[in-house]
DNA sequence: CAAACAGTTTAGCCTTGGCTAACAATTATC
DNA sequence: GATAATTGTTAGCCAAGGCTAAACTGTTTG
């Protein structure tokens, strides 16, 4: 470890801005981004395919590579891991669903998706501003963070 | 294409939640958030990078990797990339400097990490948790978006 | 019912961003 | 100033998530 970081005397340009958070908070911020990074694919899969079946009835690759613009191929790929994750069952060219595992993560994250879009909504944000921030943040807001989410847009809408 | 996605007819558990976004739109969001991820890394490097100089007047490789908690290996192959990109210069051993448009992206950064963090905290947030939903969320918020939280800042501190 | 088409899978490639281990340079200490 | 400690670099590994091209399966249709 051994910080370095000793010399507060230099720092020249006077400080505009908030201070350097301590290392071990900083760090923890960025291992947290990283880790949110790993299941959020994930989690944008299962969603969508939750809300395909929701929708239509069922979910086929074609449809997710459409809506996630990105290719069959890919999509094949993903899907054999979301099998070996135990996320979805699937027989081979055949249309896909979720176990119970899988569904649980769908609805919760659904709800997050819901939340933070509505809060956006709510803050004024244009509906279609508002679903492409909440597609990115939504794996990045903290349960206390969407409490305060959903408390907001709740007294937005009284 | 063939959009394939025609029988509303099934569906079967009555649609709670919002409706499917048209597909174009749907691939839209996505995109986005994949595009975001791309320059994601590498304006966290920058920002830190220009956090440290401005802090402590240097930044140093160990430094880096102890705040992003990562190894000093991938700082350093991190390093050349940032060097290829334009945005830093560096000599072996010797501590980093941004470039012109490197700082311009670290102030870029900075001033929405800021926006959003203060955001948070009007919100209601606290501090430590604001910290990390922030760094997650800083690059999925688009500049509408921004503006908007920039202005309910103001006024709750009003 | 055979052929054409749509959908799915597989193989093989590429880039990113992690890691460890080994080595090189700089800095600190005695 | 020699040696120890710290810092930085390189080499080589791995997994994830993209892609294209080619092969295969299922479905539609003339």
């Amino acid at each position: 470890m051994s910080d370095h970081e000793q010399q507060r005397t230099l720092s020249p340009r006077g400080q505009s801005g908030d201070a350097l958070p301590p290392v071990e908070q900083h760090a923890q911020q960025y291992e947290t981004v990283r880790n949110a990074h790993e299941t959020e694919l994930i989690e944008d899969y299962v969603e969508l395919i939750g809300d395909l079946i929701r929708h239509r009835g069922e979910a086929r690759a074609a449809d997710i590579a459409n809506r996630m613009a990105v290719s069959q191929a890919t999509v094949s790929k993903m899907i054999r891991r979301l099998n070996e994750l135990g996320l979805v069952t699937s027989k081979p060219y055949r249309s896909l669903f979720l176990t119970e595992e899988g569904q649980k993560m769908a609805e919760t994250s659904r709800a997050r998706h819901d939340i933070v879009l509505h809060f956006l909504r709510a803050l004024g944000v244009d509906d279609s501003t508002a679903r492409i921030d909440a597609e990115g943040m939504e794996h990045h807001v903290s349960d206390k963070t969407l409490t305060i989410m959903q408390r907001f847009t709740e007294q937005q809408i009284k």
